[in-house]
DNA sequence: TACTGATATCGACGGCCGTCAATCTACCAG
DNA sequence: CTGGTAGATTGACGGCCGTCGATATCAGTA
């Protein structure tokens, strides 16, 4: 809205500049990477794409396709969560899962976008 | 320049669709989990962004401003290298780097973009 | 209140990663 | 060839991470 808004307003929580402008700071490069650290694994990657595929899924849904686990299906979700990329709502017996699409659009925005 | 190319053409050397997209298979998650890993850590996204911010740049300008020893930014270069995220080039006694910007776009991409 | 089912937490194991001192390799100057 | 310098490699140490069995928590149901 105000011209005085960047890129950096539309980063979710994110306070990165993108990594292919200035050099970054230390916190700024260590925020990123936690960020970053949560998406690095390729069962978390599947679990996002997942969470995606749908408006919302519930954890029951997501131990079968992803052939892991109960409790290190929790500690992922958990990991997704604790970085912002995934928002979880407790209904009844069911945690429901959705993704963050605006911190996900920041971190790629971090990344040079 | 075809018609039938798409997202995935801009993807250099990355296979993945969007994490947004369809559920993700193991494989193009490994994959992506790979170069995210290399970039998942706060000396590695600084070396980036030390690297994007001159058209080039050597080793040598690299361990002052990071203030690790020349083995770890050997090592940090070797990773980024690895993942195919910047490029080196040896002339004389020096090594001078340059990001790949087509493969961190296509790793953007790969985020949903 | 008990009982069942869905998640979260705990504790432990094994493996991978960041770091650096020491060493090796490659290149240039003399 | 010899010396000096930039960078890569090796080996070791400490810590963090993914995984799962066991257990705890918490909501609905009878």
């Amino acid at each position: 809205m105000s011209g005085t808004l960047d890129v950096q307003e539309a980063v979710a929580g994110l306070c990165c500049p993108p990594v292919t402008g200035a050099p970054l700071s230390g916190e700024a490069a260590a925020e990123l990477a936690r960020v970053l650290a949560a998406l690095a694994d390729p069962v978390r990657l599947r679990l996002l794409s997942l969470v995606a595929s749908r408006a919302e899924i519930c954890s029951c849904n997501l131990e079968g396709p992803l052939g892991k686990s109960q409790p290190t299906i929790s500690h992922h979700t958990k990991v997704l969560a604790d970085a912002g990329l995934i928002i979880g709502e407790r209904r009844g017996r069911w945690t429901w899962w959705r993704v963050d699409a605006g911190r996900l659009a920041a971190v790629r925005e971090a990344l040079g976008g």
